[in-house]
DNA sequence: CCCCGTCATTCCAGCACCATAACGAGCCTT
DNA sequence: AAGGCTCGTTATGGTGCTGGAATGACGGGG
């Protein structure tokens, strides 16, 4: 395996020495959570954020009458919380997918990254702003896009997110999430989810052997799920001087 | 009409005299933009964002069907297109919905201030994740709250919202937007929202005259929307030194 | 090896919300 | 004052999705 936890940060552009080390003594000793505990509760006070280093996790809130939304699915590399830190209390809960392994970064030796490191600061906003797009295309699925256009992008875009960590082998990836918890993210019912990804392997866009699924054509499937182009942007010549 | 431009910049406290002097000389010369036309349209390159001085805007997404999404409703002193910055090209359109004052920032001047001001530069990044966990919310609102439930709630925010430029008078606002403005923003149909609207003003919970909209029973109306609780964060020690 | 928990699948009735249309009130234009 | 536009209101029938429940398939642990 490859070393998760930088490309993250380096999805801009290639971090100096002295940022990459800065960066590498951000976070505290790594720990274990096993699948199904919970990482961190919503309401809490907030101390700091998390990164992720390894397995699956979910961002989520639960409403007064049970249901629950889920914000993002988590992968290797991702920050955790980060949201948080712009609240008194935690904003989503955190719980592991499948076993992972995190390591906290706490308020203080943020800031101190913050100051030391603004190209490294102006990276980090960035990527706040890619997170936040991500939930604006969501909005635009979940508010005006069909069931099946939704199930169609959730599964293009996790497997856009899997390519990068190497967990992509000929269109093919492992999917760690239940049909209920893909319904929790697209504001949907578990038994809809599957007659929607059934219409999809019926419609020969989708593959599927137990969580092992494949999308043969996905320029099609992006068709159908009508998604927004967005493009990451390259020109980084207004960002502050590496240090 | 008291100063609008800085008080976004001042809601995780006040600003240093030289922090003042170098937010004040960020934005280039206002301009008007009148009703119903275009600010920024989406697609193009990205050049920098905005800021809205006076009047009210919308960020908006229109899918190939035809259908719109509206991201959020700016009001004034808000910046505007700053999810932009993190790609190559605009991700929303931005559109006057009453005539408005804007100002342009470029990439350029806003990367210096980044630098030279690291305290503004985590305090952008905190606000950013502040309209990060505004549409986690409204992800929660629409995926998974009734339609009367989503009024009630964007009622509660505009008012919310309203209420720190001083135009709220005895819980009574003026509301700019049409109930098809509102639809595309909570993923309803104008006839669906107005519906709502009416059971609203049926249950005693809103009262209207025209735009003027009046929330006589707040709390009963956020116990019908069912808002998960947020406080901004007032410890600030963590910040970077102001400059 | 069998039990049991998890997850996918399928069925059914029911309803929240949609699509379309038509009408009325208010306001700006000329 | 007349006309036209925008916006709100109301009604109709239709459907995409829900809610609950029951069955099947798989896999892990005692």
């Amino acid at each position: 395996m490859n070393e998760p936890p930088l490309h993250r940060f380096e999805e801009y552009g290639r971090l100096s020495a002295s940022e990459r080390e800065a960066v590498a003594g951000l976070a505290g000793a790594p720990y274990s959570v096993p699948r199904g505990h919970s990482i961190a509760q919503e309401g809490v006070a907030t101390t700091g954020f998390f990164r992720l280093l390894s397995g699956w996790a979910a961002a989520s809130h639960v409403l007064p009458n049970g249901s629950r939304q889920i914000m993002k699915i988590h992968l290797p590399g991702d920050a955790l919380g980060t949201p948080s830190i712009a609240m008194k209390r935690t904003t989503e809960s955190l719980v592991a997918i499948t076993d992972v392994v995190v390591a906290k970064v706490t308020l203080a030796d943020f800031g101190r990254l913050f100051e030391a490191h603004p190209r490294i600061a102006a990276r980090f906003m960035l990527s706040i702003q890619q997170e936040r797009i991500a939930l604006m295309d969501r909005l635009i699925a979940i508010g005006r896009t069909s069931a099946e256009a939704r199930v169609a992008g959730f599964l293009l875009d996790l497997c856009e997110r899997l390519a990068p960590l190497g967990l992509v082998e000929e269109d093919g990836f492992d999917v760690w999430v239940t049909q209920e918890q893909i319904g929790d993210v697209l504001g949907l019912t578990a038994v809809h989810v599957n007659r929607m990804v059934a219409s999809l392997i019926q419609r020969g866009l989708v593959e599927r052997n137990g969580r092992r699924y494949r999308l043969p054509d996905p320029q099609q499937l992006a068709a159908l799920a009508a998604r927004p182009l967005r493009e990451p942007h390259v020109d980084q010549s207004w960002l502050p001087a590496p240090r």
